[in-house]
DNA sequence: GAAGACATTTACTGATTGGTCAATGTTTTT
DNA sequence: AAAAACATTGACCAATCAGTAAATGTCTTC
């Protein structure tokens, strides 16, 4: 199997995985879905446990690529940049195929802190919020660090209503409180 | 089986639910886990998704209970209480069996809107709102409903942080965004 | 104490779980 | 064209999945 097929391999694991769930989602379901053999599956990854991290790094990957470009695209001052996240999350919501972040799905699944899944799904958020913390600090708030940390709270409070409840009035809910906590900081 | 008997099994399986998750614990291994012969347990209920359903129910009602005496425990006011979940939700936090919320793990496991248990999941956190309604109304904030709406995104981000991040940090910044968010409805 | 009703157990169903293996292509190198 | 390297396959493994059946035990009622 060529590198872009296992590439292949792995997007097509992250979007049955999205849709299933882990424990969910078999190994010969998912080489019926992706259309490689369950042997050459095994070949790339030795384990379902690896092969669930591979869609992991790939999707914390495309997230906050995404997210980033988004925000960059919708807004220009970092302080406009932060009420923005939550216009794009608002997009990302109203896409027919949004169930929830594969993060969150993934900690519920795997809830032990050194399980190596939970591991990856908290470093996600990290990273996030490292973001978060790289356009308080631009926008000159004060506390950016916890300006941030509310931040990154109010987007996974967003993503779990939107997901319960109502996806446009979870975002929108999240940007106005966001508002709020952005002129609470001095901005 | 005797009443006390049922609910003792309902008890059980809701804590190895909470522990392992639904797809991941097996009904043998409940069945063991909770001294009763898988026969019994089918005996009360038809099939493993009824179980999941009466545990949600239970979790629900001992969720709102143990939240509403101890925000009246620990303040007086709608006002002061509106920031006691989250001194409340810290308490939880802390306890060393504390996984996250049995309902986003639910609705995590079972993502389809249209699913019973996605459904009682949304339930839950409805009926959790119409308990925040009853303190902004009480406390004459301004918008109470949307304000109500945004304590309840508080406390969910708190949980998925809570559970991923740092427990004690995620319950100070949700309570300090909450207190924002009271001073900016007028209160 | 006998009869009937209810509870509980062990043993089992076919399907599926994660994972492996020997056999069979299909290339690439010599 | 022969040989070595790599990919792919369907069949197979023991264990477990949700759910069931028949048999055994334990009450209650007369």
């Amino acid at each position: 199997m060529s590198a872009s097929k296992r590439d292949e391999l792995v997007q097509n694991a992250l979007k049955a995985f999205y849709r299933g769930g882990f424990h969910a989602i078999g190994m010969d379901a998912l080489a019926k879905e992706t259309g490689v053999s369950k042997t050459a599956m095994y070949k790339h990854f030795r384990t379902k446990e690896e092969l669930i991290l591979a869609t992991l790094r790939l999707r914390d990957e495309q997230f906050r690529n995404w997210l980033v470009r988004r925000v960059e695209a919708l807004a220009a001052t970092p302080q406009e940049q932060l009420l923005a996240i939550f216009d794009a999350l608002a997009e990302w919501f109203r896409e027919p195929e949004f169930r929830s972040c594969m993060f969150i799905k993934a900690s519920s699944e795997f809830q032990d802190r050194s399980h190596p899944i939970h591991a990856a799904s908290a470093e996600h958020k990290r990273l996030l919020l490292v973001y978060f913390q790289t356009l308080t600090h631009a926008a000159g708030a004060q506390d950016p660090d916890g300006l941030a940390r509310r931040i990154l709270l109010l987007k996974e409070g967003a993503i779990v209503l939107a997901h319960l409840h109502d996806p446009e009035m979870a975002a929108a809910d999240a940007r106005a409180a966001a508002q709020a906590l952005i002129k609470n900081a001095g901005l």
